[in-house]
DNA sequence: CACCGGTTTATTTTT
DNA sequence: TAAACCGGTG
C-alpha cells in the first residue's frame, strides 16, 4: 500500500481519511485543497479498493479535471482515462449521450455556447418582430437563461420585459429542440429531469457513483446543488469542498449560501478546516485578510501562512496605462535576473479588454507571454464555421447550422432568400434543407439554383465523410465549400487558415484518444469536446508570462503577481457598485487574486488612461485602501506628496499638459442639488440629490431617474455662464 | 445581392 | 478604439 497521507497536516489527512458520510471541507486560499482531493480519491481506490469508476468527482473547469486525473494516475500508476473526473457539464453529457431518447431528443444532440445562444435570441426577436433597439439580444438571452434556471422569476419581472420573455423563451426552447440543440444549462436540467422521471437511471447512476466530490462548491448553483443530491444515493458519501470567501460566479447563478444549505439537507455533516496557507507570504496574506475583512456576513477564518513575512508590495502608479505595462516589463526583467522563469510571472486584470496595452508592450519588448482565453480558439469565426458545416453534415435538420453555412463564403443567397426558405419550411414542417428539395417551395429562379447546388454540394460531402480520414475530409470540405478559395481574399485569411490547421490537428488527436471504432460518434464526441472545453486554456510549454483575468486564475499560483488597471470603476467595476452585493462579490475577487502570488505581489495603476478611446482618470480603487498601508511600498506616483518624482514628470511633461484639459473634465466633478449634467449616454439631466459618492440624476423622458456614480466617466457638470 | 462608407456602440466575469 | 451595424448605391 501507498502511503497516501505523507506530508499531510492533520486536517488534511483527516480530510483525506473521513471517507464515509457527507463531509464539508472548508479550504482557505493555499490550503492545499487541490492536493487534498486528488490524495482522497487515491486513498479511496488503493485503501479501501473501490474500483476507479465508482468515483464521481466535479471540478470547475476541464483543465482541473484534466489536471486532477494526471495526478491520480501518477499517484496509483493505473490508467484514468474512462472514470468520471468532469465539470458538471461535461458529466450531464456524458449521461445524455447514454439516455436522453427518454426524454424525446437524440442521442446525437449537439451543445451550443453561450454566442450561439445569444444569436438565436437574435434571430426569434428578428422574427417575432421584436426591435433590439428596445433590448438587446444579449441582454434577453441573460434574462431567458435566468428564467429558464429559475421559472419562478418570471413573476419577479416587469411590463415591457415578462411579455418579451414569454414571447421569446419559449420559442427559444422549440428552436433548441428542433434542431436538437443542448445549450449549457440543458445539460444540467434534461439530466435532474431523466433522473427524476426514469427511476432505472437514476438507481443506476446512485449505485454507480459510491462516492461523490465536488470541489469549489461555494461557486455552483441551485440546479448543480439540486444535482448532487439526485445523485447521492442511500450511500450518501458526499465530499464537498469550498470557501465562501472564493465565491465570485454569483452572476452566472452561484450561490453561496449553498454551502449551508448543505449543513442543512444532509445528516451528519463532518465539517473540516483547512487553514494553513502554504502559499504566500506573511506580507500578502495579511493584505488578503484585511480586505476580505470588509465583506460583512462571512465566518471570520483564520488563515495563517509557515512562510516568512516576505517582501512588501509594492505599489506602482503610472502616469498611463503605457507607464504601468513598463513597470511590469522592468519588474519582470529585474526578477527574472534573479532567477525566476517567465512562467513564474503572472498578470491578472478585471476585464479581458485590459490585456491589450500589456500584449502590445511585451511584444513590444521582447516578453514572451501567453493570453489565457481571451477570444477563445473555438470562439474563432472559422472554428464555427467549420463545426456548423461538420453539423450540417451529422445532421442536416440543424437548421441553426444551416443558416451560418448557407451563406459563408458568399455564394449568392442573401437574407431575403433564407428568410423565404425558413418560411417555408415552417409552414411544411420541414427543416431548411428538406424544403430546398420540396418542388412547391415559392422560391424563383436564381435564387432556387443557388440553394439547390449548395444541397448537391452538402450531400455529396455527406457521401464523403465516411470514406477517408477526417484531415483528409476537411480538405475536401475547404474546397468544396469554396472555403480555402475565399480565404485567399480576406486579409486575415493567413491566421484563419492556420487556425483551421490546428482543428485539424485537433481531429487528428481525437482518432486517437477515443476507442471508438465508429467514427460517427467519435465526431460527435469532438464536436462536443468543442462546445464544452471552448474555455480550455492550453497552457502552452514554452517559458512564457500568462497574461488572465482574475476569474480565470482562481485555483492558480504564481511566485510573482501583477494586479494591474486597480483604479475605482475598473475595478471595482462601477455596474458592480450598484448593489452591496455586487461590490463583495468583487471583493472577493480581490481576495482570489492577491492569494495567487507567493513571492512577490505587484499592484499597479495610471492616473490616466484611455477608455472608450477617451483620455480618463480614475481613483485608486478601494481594494488598495483597504490594506494596511504599512504593507505597502508605494512606487511612481503612488509616492505621496511627491509631485517631482522626477523621472515621471519630466518626460511626460508634453503627454500631461496635451491631456491637462480633459483630465480636469473627467475627475472629481463637484455636483450639488440642481446642477445641470451632461451623461454620455443618458444625455442632459438635472442632479437631484447627492450623497458621498453617488448622486441621483433626473434625465429626460425614456431615461428617467439614475444613481450614478458621482465622478463617473461619463458625466460632465454643465457650468451656467 | 454585395459592397462601401459612415455611424453607433460597447468593454464584466464563463461552464 | 475597434467592431458591429445600418443604409444607400451599383
Amino acid at each position: 500500500m501507498r502511503d497516501l497521507l505523507k506530508d499531510l497536516n492533520e486536517p488534511q489527512k483527516k480530510a483525506v481519511e473521513t471517507t464515509e458520510g457527507p463531509v464539508m471541507v472548508i479550504a482557505g486560499a493555499g490550503s492545499g485543497k487541490t492536493n487534498v482531493l486528488t490524495r482522497r480519491v487515491a486513498y479511496i481506490i488503493d485503501s479501501l479498493a473501490v474500483p476507479k469508476d465508482n468515483i464521481l468527482a466535479i471540478t470547475f473547469t476541464n483543465k482541473a479535471a484534466n489536471e486532477m486525473r494526471e495526478r491520480i494516475g501518477h499517484l496509483l500508476e493505473i490508467r484514468t482515462h474512462g472514470m468520471w473526473i468532469s465539470t458538471f457539464h461535461a458529466m450531464c453529457a456524458k449521461i445524455l449521450r447514454e439516455h436522453i431518447d427518454y426524454l424525446g431528443y437524440s442521442t446525437n444532440f449537439q451543445i451550443i455556447d453561450d454566442d450561439d445562444a445569444t444569436q438565436m435570441i437574435k434571430i426569434i426577436m428578428r422574427d417575432m418582430d421584436i426591435d433590439p433597439r428596445l433590448i438587446k439580444p444579449k441582454k434577453l438571452k441573460n434574462h431567458v437563461l435566468n428564467v429558464k434556471r429559475d421559472p419562478g422569476l418570471l413573476e419577479e419581472y416587469h411590463e415591457p420585459m415578462v411579455t418579451y420573455l414569454k414571447q421569446v423563451y419559449p420559442q427559444y426552447q422549440k428552436r433548441l429542440k428542433d434542431n436538437n440543440l443542448l445549450d449549457f444549462d440543458d445539460l444540467l436540467l434534461l439530466t435532474i429531469q431523466l433522473l427524476k422521471e426514469e427511476k432505472s437511471v437514476r438507481a443506476f447512476y446512485q449505485q454507480q457513483f459510491e462516492y461523490v466530490m465536488v470541489d469549489e462548491f461555494q461557486d455552483t448553483n441551485d440546479i448543480q446543488y439540486k444535482l448532487i443530491r439526485l445523485l447521492t444515493g442511500e450511500k450518501n458519501n458526499v465530499f464537498i469542498v469550498g470557501d465562501e470567501d472564493q465565491s465570485i460566479y454569483a452572476f452566472r447563478g452561484a450561490n453561496i449560501e449553498n454551502l449551508k444549505k448543505f449543513q442543512r439537507d444532509f445528516k451528519n455533516v463532518k465539517r473540516i478546516v483547512l487553514e494553513q496557507n502554504y502559499r504566500s507570504t506573511n506580507t500578502i496574506l495579511k493584505a488578503a485578510n484585511q480586505v476580505i475583512k470588509s465583506n460583512k456576513n462571512r465566518i471570520e477564518k483564520n488563515l495563517f501562512s509557515t512562510k516568512s513575512e516576505g517582501e512588501k508590495i509594492r505599489f506602482f502608479k503610472g502616469m498611463t496605462e503605457r507607464d504601468e505595462a513598463d513597470y511590469v516589463v522592468e519588474k519582470i526583467n529585474e526578477l527574472k535576473a534573479k532567477g525566476y522563469d517567465y512562467s513564474d510571472f503572472g498578470v491578472l486584470y478585471r476585464a479581458n479588454s485590459t490585456s491589450r496595452i500589456f500584449e502590445e508592450t511585451f511584444m513590444k519588448r521582447r516578453i514572451p507571454y501567453t493570453i489565457v482565453g481571451n477570444t477563445s480558439f473555438f470562439k474563432r469565426k472559422e472554428i464555427k464555421d467549420m463545426v456548423a458545416y461538420l453539423r450540417l453534415i451529422l445532421n442536416v435538420n440543424d437548421d441553426y447550422s444551416f443558416q451560418r453555412v448557407i451563406n459563408e463564403p458568399k455564394r449568392g443567397i442573401g437574407r431575403k432568400t433564407v428568410e423565404t426558405l425558413r418560411a417555408f419550411a415552417a409552414s411544411q414542417d420541414k427543416s431548411m434543407f428538406e424544403a430546398i428539395g420540396d418542388e412547391t417551395n415559392p422560391l424563383s429562379g436564381r435564387a432556387i439554383n443557388h440553394l439547390k447546388a449548395f444541397r448537391t454540394m452538402i450531400e455529396r460531402l455527406i457521401d464523403q465523410i465516411w470514406q477517408t480520414d477526417f484531415n483528409t475530409f476537411l480538405d475536401d470540405l475547404l474546397n468544396a465549400t469554396s472555403y480555402k478559395e475565399a480565404l485567399k481574399k480576406d486579409e486575415k485569411g493567413d491566421v484563419r487558415y492556420e487556425n483551421i490547421l490546428e482543428l485539424k490537428t485537433m481531429l487528428k488527436e481525437s482518432e486517437k484518444t477515443y476507442d471508438t471504432k465508429d467514427k460517427r460518434t467519435l465526431l460527435t464526441y469532438v464536436l462536443e469536446d468543442i462546445s464544452l472545453k471552448s474555455q480550455e486554456n492550453d497552457v502552452s510549454d514554452e517559458d512564457s508570462v500568462t497574461l488572465m483575468t482574475m476569474h480565470a486564475a482562481k485555483g492558480l499560483e504564481f511566485p510573482v503577481v501583477f494586479i494591474v488597471a486597480l483604479e475605482q470603476g475598473l475595478f471595482p467595476l462601477y455596474r458592480s457598485l450598484e448593489d452591496p452585493q455586487g461590490l463583495e462579490e468583487e471583493r472577493r475577487l480581490m481576495y482570489v487574486a492577491v492569494t495567487r502570488a507567493q513571492d512577490y505581489l505587484f499592484l499597479t495603476n495610471a492616473k490616466q488612461r484611455y477608455l472608450f478611446g477617451e483620455p480618463t482618470a480614475n481613483r485608486n480603487s478601494v481594494f488598495i485602501k483597504e490594506m494596511d498601508q504599512t504593507l505597502l511600498k508605494p512606487e511612481g506616483y503612488a509616492i505621496a506628496n511627491k509631485k517631482k518624482h522626477k523621472t515621471y514628470t519630466k518626460s511626460r511633461q508634453t503627454m500631461m499638459n496635451k491631456h491637462r484639459q480633459s483630465l480636469k473634465d473627467y475627475s472629481d466633478n463637484d455636483l450639488n442639488k440642481g446642477d445641470k449634467i451632461t451623461h454620455k449616454t443618458f444625455g442632459e439631466g438635472v442632479v437631484i440629490s447627492v450623497a458621498s459618492e453617488q448622486c441621483t440624476v433626473a434625465f429626460s423622458q425614456s431615461h428617467g431617474i439614475k444613481t450614478l456614480m458621482k465622478d463617473h466617466p461619463a458625466i460632465k457638470k454643465i457650468d451656467k455662464e
